[in-house]
DNA sequence: TTGTCACATCAAGAATTATTGATGTATGAT
DNA sequence: ATCATACATCAATAATTCTTGATGTGACAA
């Protein structure tokens, strides 16, 4: 269990360790785009972007509209406050030390 | 300029996305400890806990001190810290488009 | 000095991840 | 029906990362 939580975990990190995702995720802070409106602003392939965009949406940290021909991404909000909280508490100690330091 | 700065976010980001360094953290979490004290417990190799110790020192992750023959490592908290912020900054809709929307 | 302990570093191979170009699928226009 | 567009997926290769065992280094003890 605490083992499941470290492999999502690891997951969530792993999904942001890449410098064109983060760029992607960058572009969606200003709103949905679709994935040609990525490729032309990262200059980069369709099947690359679309890889990408994979990895960040199977680790949660995006959502996907399909409408027409296109398919929009979007910032799913929830999972980066989620995330952000998660990095904050890797800085807390454990109760149970807390405790014992204060003899 | 923003593209060193996402080389770092990607170096951080790469550092926290392992199992073994995501258990390491969280050892650290109770206080500093020597390298002979996470191989015991987290049944790794020397040579492996070294390799993961060095990267997340290099991320900025950890900080260590050598006493005697030993070398104790810790979180540095402000770093963690820093990183919770970037996170949280992630979902933050850009200012000009924010604007822009208001119309 | 010699030996041992605690650790770093290196080199080779294994495993994982990323890139590219090709192919597949659904949508919509003609 | 045919064609183009927007995207996903696949297969092959390239690049990166991890693991392992061996070797190196400094601290301390005998």
């Amino acid at each position: 269990m605490a083992r499941k939580h470290r492999v999502k975990t690891a997951e969530l990190f792993h999904a942001l360790a890449d410098e064109t995702r983060l760029e992607i995720l960058n572009r969606l802070k200003d709103g949905e785009r679709c994935v040609c409106e990525l490729t032309d602003a990262l200059q980069a392939g369709q099947s690359r972007l679309s890889f990408h965009l994979k990895v960040l949406k199977d680790a949660g940290l995006i959502d996907d509209r399909p409408e027409g021909r296109w398919i929009y991404y979007s910032i799913n909000r929830e999972a980066i406050e989620h995330l952000a909280e998660r990095v904050a508490s890797m800085k807390i100690m454990g109760k149970s030390i807390r405790s014992a330091l204060r003899c």
